[in-house]
RNA sequence: GGCCUCAUCGUCUAGCGGCUAGGACAUCAGGUUCUCAUCCUGGAAACAGGGGUCCGAUUCCCCUUGAGGCUACCA
């Protein structure tokens, strides 16, 4: 192909119901190469499948790629999104959607007719006939072949029995029909793919595949074969599932007499179990990953490095949006499948929540706490944003997920603390010991002024009163504060509780002891 | 069953004929101002097997094995 032609490559998702985290590897591999090379990214609408189509998901599948900042310049929008972009015309199928650029339709089921025109020539050419086989028929047929331990192939009953008279009997009486490729025999069908090389095909065995369904539908190999070729794409990048059927593309553009785009088929994302990554065994879904309170900088961070990474000795882990776009090349995306570990995910997604500023923090968390229920129990001041964005300060690094926040320090936000008197017992201390302790600390933090009351001057001063025996002033103090085994430092619970609740958390475990 | 693809620590991976096979996550052990987290240090952990080619294979070729994908009027 021309190497001075402008990359143009597309994301073409199906609107099923939700974004498949493996399609949004696709997607963003899409992006980075798009962007690397300067070229167009294009988001078109695959809904052929009337079947498979879930009410909303255009829309919502639109806003997902948008949130993650995956920003394509052709194809669907939604309305709110565009700006400059003037010549957008409002899509038929989808209301709230909004086609921009000078190669549309972007949504596959506003073209029925563009396909039919196309498969039309290709039966006219020979490249592709009627069939008015029943699916019944066709059921039978396969399941006797497999039976046999055969290949389940079409018998091409409808090529050679089906006489043009008939045809025309058949499509004047309103028979239903599909239109099938007509596959050549004994050739070998060899192509390039930029992630696996070469790779052949033996025509013998694939199957008279269906272009044109009954309902007037395409297939996907019909439609996006010609939206590819109309639309200018230069680089098809898909997943690995299409591979079986690349020879039937490759067929397809030969019999219209087109340039074939370049191939990148993706490795696979898989389960932990090495299957492909499915719903079954967790969540798949970009949305829920944002719902659990991942970064979209994680998320991405993370896909990223599943099947690809810049290599030459390089350690770095992590990559912003512009870090991968410098770096990325299809000649470095791996051929075998990788697992999407969570862990790993984790501790990305804690990396970014520790670069982030607490009053970042605190507005990517605020929808979070609002879920809580000890949150929404929580008293006026507890909820108010100083108040959490203490607790965040104090969270900063010990939260992997924003949906964590407050969770594993509930006790910041209770009326009432409940646990139990030997809590507050540092190792074999006695009752009246650990009175005197706490007397102590309660006298210490009295005489702290409510203006020097921060970190540093807590730590600083509990820490010299505490002297070489630290635990048995700090750990009464803290269990006195917390009411839990595990905690932040009694410094930062003291300095996010403020002095009045400290006090009164002291008092009660002094009352405790009696 | 047929076809296609793939194969380095548990996981993500570096490696592109000569390395004590490197890093990260997870894990384990220790350290840092009580517990926790962070942080720091250290440990354990891999080239699926068999043939070639070569002076020399993790690396190139073949076979075996294993894994996955596809085999729809789904994408």
């Amino acid at each position: 192909m021309d190497d001075n032609k402008k990359v143009r490559v597309r994301f073409a998702p199906s609107p099923t119901g939700y974004v498949h985290i493996g399609s949004l590897r696709t997607a963003l591999y899409c992006y980075l190469f798009a962007k690397k090379t300067g070229g167009d990214f294009i988001l078109k609408i695959e809904d052929t499948d009337q079947k498979r189509y879930v009410e909303g998901s255009v829309e919502s599948l639109i806003k997902s790629l948008n949130w993650l900042g995956l920003n394509w310049n052709e194809g669907v929008f939604l309305d709110e999104m565009i700006f400059e972009k003037s010549n957008g015309i409002k899509s038929k199928t989808y209301p709230a959607v909004l086609e921009v650029g000078d190669f549309g339709p972007y949504v596959q089921s506003e073209k029925l007719e563009i396909y039919k025109k196309y498969v039309d020539q290709l039966v006219k050419d020979g490249h592709a006939y009627y069939c008015f086989c029943e699916p019944e028929r066709l059921e039978k047929m396969r399941n006797d072949l497999i039976a046999e331990k055969k290949a389940p192939m079409y018998d091409r009953y409808c090529l050679h029995n089906v006489s043009e008279e008939n045809i025309n009997k058949n499509l004047k009486d309103n028979c239903r029909y599909t239109i099938r490729m007509k596959i050549p025999q004994g050739e070998i069908i060899e192509a390039k793919d930029l992630v696996r090389g070469k790779v052949k095909f033996n025509t013998n065995l694939i199957d008279d595949q269906i272009l044109l369904k009954s309902d007037g539908f395409p297939t996907y190999h019909l439609a996006n074969m010609i939206d590819d070729h109309e639309m200018g794409i230069t680089h098809v990048i898909r997943g690995e599932e299409w591979l079986p059927s690349l020879p039937k593309h490759i067929l397809l553009y030969r019999y219209f007499g087109w340039q074939a785009p370049e191939f990148a088929h993706l490795p696979l994302l898989l389960n932990s179990d090495k299957t492909k990554l499915s719903k079954r065994q967790g969540d798949v879904a970009v949305e829920d990953y944002i719902k659990k309170g991942y970064l979209k900088e994680a998320i991405i961070n993370f896909v990223a490095l599943l099947g690809w990474n810049p290599g030459s000795g390089e350690t770095q882990e992590i990559f912003s949006l512009s870090d991968l776009v410098q770096k990325f090349e299809l000649k470095k995306v791996h051929k075998a499948g990788a697992v999407f570990d969570l862990k790993k995910l984790d501790w990305i997604n804690a990396e970014y929540i520790k670069k982030l500023s607490i009053d970042e923090l605190y507005e990517k968390a605020l929808p979070f706490f609002k879920q809580k229920e000890f949150f929404i129990q929580a008293n006026k001041e507890k909820q108010a944003p100083e108040f959490l964005k203490k607790v965040l300060t104090v969270e900063l690094d010990r939260l992997s997920k924003l949906s964590d926040a407050g969770e594993n320090n509930q006790f910041f936000f209770a009326d009432d603390l409940s646990y139990e008197k030997k809590l507050l017992r540092w190792k074999e201390m006695n009752n009246a010991d650990l009175k005197k302790i706490l007397e102590k600390s309660k006298e210490i933090l009295e005489n702290i002024s409510a203006e020097n009351w921060s970190k540093e001057n807590l730590e600083k001063i509990l820490m010299e009163a505490a002297g070489d025996r630290r635990g048995e002033l700090l750990w009464p103090l803290r269990a006195s504060l917390t009411g839990v085994q595990k905690s932040p430092s009694p410094f930062e619970v003291a300095w996010v509780l403020g002095k009045p609740e400290s006090l009164k958390r002291i008092k009660k475990a002094i009352d405790l002891l009696d």
